[in-house]
DNA sequence: AGTTAATGCGAACATCCGTTCGCATTCAAT
DNA sequence: ATTGAATGCGAACGGATGTTCGCATTAACT
């Protein structure tokens, strides 16, 4: 990488350069992604990619950023609402504007978290995880009984992944048989009636 | 392809090429895995490999059989002990079994659960849910009321993908906070609560 | 032992990859 | 309008990849 971008136009590239990246992505996979195939998508040669990232590595880092950050801007953005509901609703209100951004730009986003596992992307996964987490214990906090509290951190892992696994899994090839609204309903029982009960074992 | 194997030699080339694609995936993940590495390290000639399989991608779909033969044998081994325990130890039972080969041969298996976004690897998946849908399934038949079986299917495939995806979560990077057999049970107790109770909502 | 078909080999080929670098273009400041 | 820096370009490079093919080796059968 040459500088900072310093004027308006290579700023705009930047970004051009990552919405590319993530079309890429959602069209053939992280795989079949080229540095000459984003470069294209964006319009411009691989040699002003290469100006503002230093290798591919540090575009996908980036890119993964960008998810992450959408993420947790949405799950933000309705965290101050779920007070005045009780917690199946609110998990599902959650559950719903994750939903909404996985449907969003051709599934741009959802094509970028079915790639979790390829290096470098992890970290996304543990920060969304990490947040919700908080999420919980916030909820959980002098309102529920010790028991349940103790199990939390183990309980929260196992919901936290369910809940965004079936996502990915639902939205990346839907069920017939089912609604996205339906599996979303279930996630909500799933996560509420576990959370509450406290979990049946010693 | 020129032929089918017909001597012995070649029998057991075409499993050490299998096991040799398993290790390289598992060593490197699926985009680093090679031909060439692969039949290095399966000691033969690249030349020998493309007389078994036609090309990469036929390869690749012989290792994703593999592994969803290799977990249905597992999981059929262990369901007809099932009927003698309870809900709860069935599915302890059953999700043990699949951790167990998870964690053999230096995670073989594992590495190539992981990419089961990769095309060509979301069929195993599948097939995998829908032995689990059946073992429900019967299970269920005549034992428990219609409310539960009625919204089984939906249920059946929030559990399961919970299951598989928290199991390959967890074992591709254990949390230091809680044991596999502590997540084992966490998710026995999801998966059973959650079918015992047929769900909370209408 | 000799013959033939099956099997194994690996250098060679075309293609594509990530990345670089010298040059052309554009911008901001004078 | 001129200048110097910032930005944009894309042909070119070295290396890796999937795949092929003619030849060497081995097994099976007479």
């Amino acid at each position: 990488m040459r500088k900072q971008p310093r004027q308006k136009r290579s700023q705009a590239m930047v970004d051009d350069i990552l919405e590319a990246t993530m079309i890429c992505i959602a069209r053939h996979g992280m795989e079949a992604t080229t540095t000459r195939k984003v470069a294209e998508v964006a319009g411009i040669s691989v040699g002003s990619l290469y100006q503002y990232f230093q290798d591919k590595d540090e575009l996908y880092e980036a890119v993964q950023e960008r998810l992450t950050d959408a993420v947790l801007e949405r799950v933000v953005q309705v965290v101050p609402t779920l007070p005045a509901h009780d917690l199946r609703e609110s998990v599902r209100i959650l559950l719903t504007s994750v939903a909404d951004l996985l449907d969003e730009k051709d599934g741009r986003y959802l094509a970028l978290l079915r790639e979790w596992n390829q290096v470098g992307m992890r970290a996304g996964v543990e920060r969304i995880e990490a947040k919700m987490m908080e999420i919980i214990g916030m909820q959980a906090a002098g309102r529920w009984d010790r028991d349940v509290v103790r199990r939390l951190p183990l309980v929260s892992y196992v919901l936290i992944n369910a809940a965004i696994f079936n996502l990915v899994r639902y939205f990346g090839s839907p069920s017939p048989y089912f609604s996205r609204e339906e599996l979303i309903g279930a996630l909500a029982d799933l996560v509420s009636a576990q959370i509450q009960s406290g979990a049946a074992r010693d």
